[in-house]
DNA sequence: TGCATTTCCATACTTTAGTATGATGGAATT
DNA sequence: AATTCCATCATACTAAAGTATGGAAATGCA
């Protein structure tokens, strides 16, 4: 919830540090410090860099979804009902991690990580974790 | 080789084509029909624009590179030295087959899948079947 | 606050995976 | 004929994985 408004704010202030910069350097245009072609220099410089981390930064969430993402059904993973454990265990299982492993990764005790394969399997109708990722790969809940 | 001199001529080309814009302006600001302000803005406005266009482009040639190849990479299985038995056997593993389910189907005893499955992992430099999954995924030995 | 759900942990158990070592027989090489 | 390599199978063991059950703590919501 919080996270998603992170963007806008760094953005907002964002703006408002270069409205400001911009200020300061128009008041260094009045007083004749600087001219014209410099200060032009300047601004176009700032605001193309600017330009290009926002253009950066709009793709960085557009990205994920062309390379990997796209290959990820969501709406599977809500339709087989997997929580956030469920689905992380999955996805470390994938990387070839073993119970004790995930465990020590996620801070929480082996059995815990037992419970959660064990309840994953049953969800994925699967009996075992090579038959998970098997099965998670061709359903695409991961990549 | 003539497409990677492509962006470089066409950035080329569009910084020169923007240069000669930026000179219109000037001239315009020259004569007094524009006020301050409003060049900054517009320049600024422009650049943003263009540093936005560059950044989307800096990306998008990323994108495709990763997505495209999936192709098993036989050189690679040589490189190892994994003979018949051991490749066709990593391939039964990564669709999530057991050990028994191995032997039964290629009609072999168990103690022999799991003599082939353990030279398997030696070779791979793994210590478990799904660690043998992931790195033959990215070794390019499977699909 | 009370209740439901989720998450976490534990115990105990069975099954499978993985390691180590050695033996057999076939096929190709030298 | 001897050697080398491969594939097969066996025994015996340790380590992990997987199942079943139940309880405790945290979380979210009415």
């Amino acid at each position: 919830m919080k996270k998603k408004y992170i963007p806008i704010l760094f953005f907002g202030v964002l703006l408002a540090v270069l409205a400001i910069v911009l200020q300061v350097f128009e008041y260094r245009y009045y007083i004749g410090s600087l001219d014209t072609d410099i200060y032009t220099t300047v601004v176009a410089a700032i605001f193309t860099i600017l330009g290009i981390w926002i253009g950066i930064n709009l793709l960085k969430k557009k990205a994920p979804q062309i390379e990997g993402t796209s290959k990820i059904d969501h709406s599977k993973i809500k339709e087989l009902e997997l929580n956030e454990r469920e689905y992380e265990v999955l996805k470390l299982i994938s990387e070839g991690m073993s119970n004790q492993e995930i465990a020590d990764k996620l801070f929480l005790a082996l059995p815990t990580i037992k419970t959660h394969t064990s309840n994953l399997f049953t969800k994925l109708n699967v009996r075992s974790r090579t038959q998970a990722i098997h099965k998670a790969k061709n359903l695409r809940l991961i990549l």
